[in-house]
DNA sequence: TTATGCTGTTAATCTACATTAAGTTTTCTA
DNA sequence: TAGAAAACTTAATGTAGATTAACAGCATAA
């Protein structure tokens, strides 16, 4: 198995002895996820988090009239899952699937939390990570209070830029709180873009 | 001072000896703000994270209309702060004033960084506190996405109890993103609540 | 005491975006 | 490679919530 990539992600941030690494392969996970197969659906507990390695993965929540609307995209590099769930370890709000063929690595909770205990470093790494995490829900609350649908595109387009173009309009449109009609309207109506 | 509240809050996740203790609390400031005073403006850069001891704080952003859309009420017991420019230090979006008279204990971010290196302990601390913060934007996400106004009203009360009564209507519409003519509307029209 | 200014209410009008529906193109998949 | 299923477009119509405006109740304050 190649884990490199979340390697390097977590020497970014701390570093670790070979010993150490090596503990921390031990408790890793791998799974290939189908297009449009689910790594987790709404009422499940979460297993734990996951990193994905290739593909794109997608949490999204249900409303009551059966619309889906879109809480995070995971491109190579990115965390995903619902993280209510994965902390307090009850029923999940979230979807979670792939939009395309993808490759995962994931630990059980139970095993993260064995290794926030054996080896404390991890404690710093996720320390840092849900800083990262809340600074990026924070701005993306700011922008869906604060900004009209045209200036939440250009938002999306800033933070996903390798997603721009590869993914399916409705996706994007589910993502900026948009019908993908409308999405198409405003993207082919006033100013082509 | 009396720093009680904080460190109950501390206690209910790590433990910390006398002297690891007395460490902690020579690095807290505090700080009297009176209603309507701002601790931070859009574009200042965050001194560190803030505990309320009294009183309530907000934060809120600025739209280009000059609105405010409220990110988070703190009353005693929570944290507030710009996030974004807590963990970063450069310039923030937000601003956060005291709503009624308000205390607060406040962490510079240089001292909660060599917090981090001398007792790594609070590494622990603020990864608790992060999951928490990331499990509360994700909820509040969902809603503001997939809920029609009542219901995040519906959600607003459940999440701050002590707050739906204490709080003016019109800040109470800036946090679930109506106008206050509207809410007053809602409250008042087919369903008296 | 009267001003001054917040806060909340009501109601008419307006608009960004949703809904519905039909047609076209692209893409899966058998 | 056909034929079904997605994805995208266009346009008519509908609506949740915004805007504007006028007024009433209460504060705080001179």
């Amino acid at each position: 198995m190649d884990f490199s990539l979340l390697l390097e992600h977590v020497f970014k941030h701390i570093t670790l002895t070979q010993e150490e690494q090596s503990y921390f392969v031990s408790l890793l996970n791998v799974r290939k996820i189908k297009k449009k197969q689910y790594l987790d659906q709404e009422g499940d507990i979460s297993k734990g988090p996951a990193f994905v390695t290739r593909g794109i993965m997608r949490s999204y929540s249900l409303d009551k009239n059966g619309f889906e609307h879109v809480i995070q995209f995971a491109p190579p590099g990115w965390w995903i899952g619902d993280m209510y769930s994965i902390v307090k370890q009850k029923p999940g709000r979230l979807y979670v699937d792939a939009i395309e063929d993808s490759e995962i690595v994931w630990l059980w909770k139970s095993d993260l939390d064995r290794l926030y205990s054996d080896i404390p470093k991890f404690e710093r790494f996720f320390r840092i990570l849900g800083e990262n995490a809340i600074v990026a829900f924070e701005n993306r609350l700011i922008s869906t209070l604060s900004l009209p649908a045209i200036e939440r595109y250009a938002q999306f387009c800033r933070l996903y830029p390798s997603l721009t173009e590869s993914l399916p309009q409705k996706q994007v449109a589910s993502y900026i709180g948009v019908t993908p009609e409308f999405l198409s309207k405003m993207l082919n109506s006033p100013a082509p873009k």
